[in-house]
DNA sequence: AAGTGTACCTTGACAATCTAGGTAGCCTCC
DNA sequence: GGAGGCTACCTAGATTGTCAAGGTACACTT
């Protein structure tokens, strides 16, 4: 199991929720895992943000879940993107590039 | 007078301050006009997160202060970096650059 | 029957930021 | 001399996001 040594940026979370989303359906559980994966295990997300940002996310419409059964036979609920989702992720993702390239730009000023 | 409409990305509020005395002493006020001229009018900072900020950073013994008397013959506290505030930064800029790295890592998964 | 791992959930605390107020002094222009 | 605008500082209160730390329940293995 990894064990990443860090917090999130904050305000990132619903991006990467989405994002993981965005490959395909999976339970609360299993997006956590995916953006450790994803980041190369630099990235964790802890269980107390992560269900409440489902909810929170669900609520806005962005996912839908659904009850089903996990790939080691437990009930598991199943999110999925919603069309809207989508289109938040995209916006999301222009914000967030269009934030972190003017950190960066502070950061390189001589 | 420039008008950004963003908000900061949390957690680089302090790396932000740091960086923009990292050039040399000035008042809160110019602290906050130096970052949205860095950035490019991206980044602005309320006055209701730039001065707790500041109280919280010298207290960490990052900056130190000092009254003084601005361009406009205004009294002001002029702030300036520590050896502890130059070493914070560097430290706090690979963090800030690992993690933003990360989340471009994630981003860009197809 | 005990232990391990999966999967979900909640509560309470904390920290960072913003909103929206406020004070006071300087300068300009009428 | 007074009104208005800008500089510069400060604070209170609300909101929000995240985490830490707890918990339940079931499946599988030994």
């Amino acid at each position: 199991m990894p064990t990443p040594d860090t917090k999130l940026l904050q305000g990132t979370l619903d991006m990467l929720i989405l994002k993981a989303l965005s490959v395909g359906s999976l339970h609360g559980y299993g997006i956590g895992q995916r953006i450790v994966q994803m980041s190369n295990d630099v990235l964790r997300v802890e269980e107390g943000s992560l269900y409440p940002a489902l909810y929170r996310i669900e609520r806005q419409g962005w996912i839908t879940s659904e009850w089903g059964v996990s790939e080691n036979n437990l009930r598991a609920k199943f999110y999925k993107l919603t069309r809207a989702g989508r289109k938040q992720l995209q916006v999301e993702e222009e914000n967030w590039g269009r934030l972190a390239e003017a950190v960066f730009k502070v950061m390189r000023t001589a």
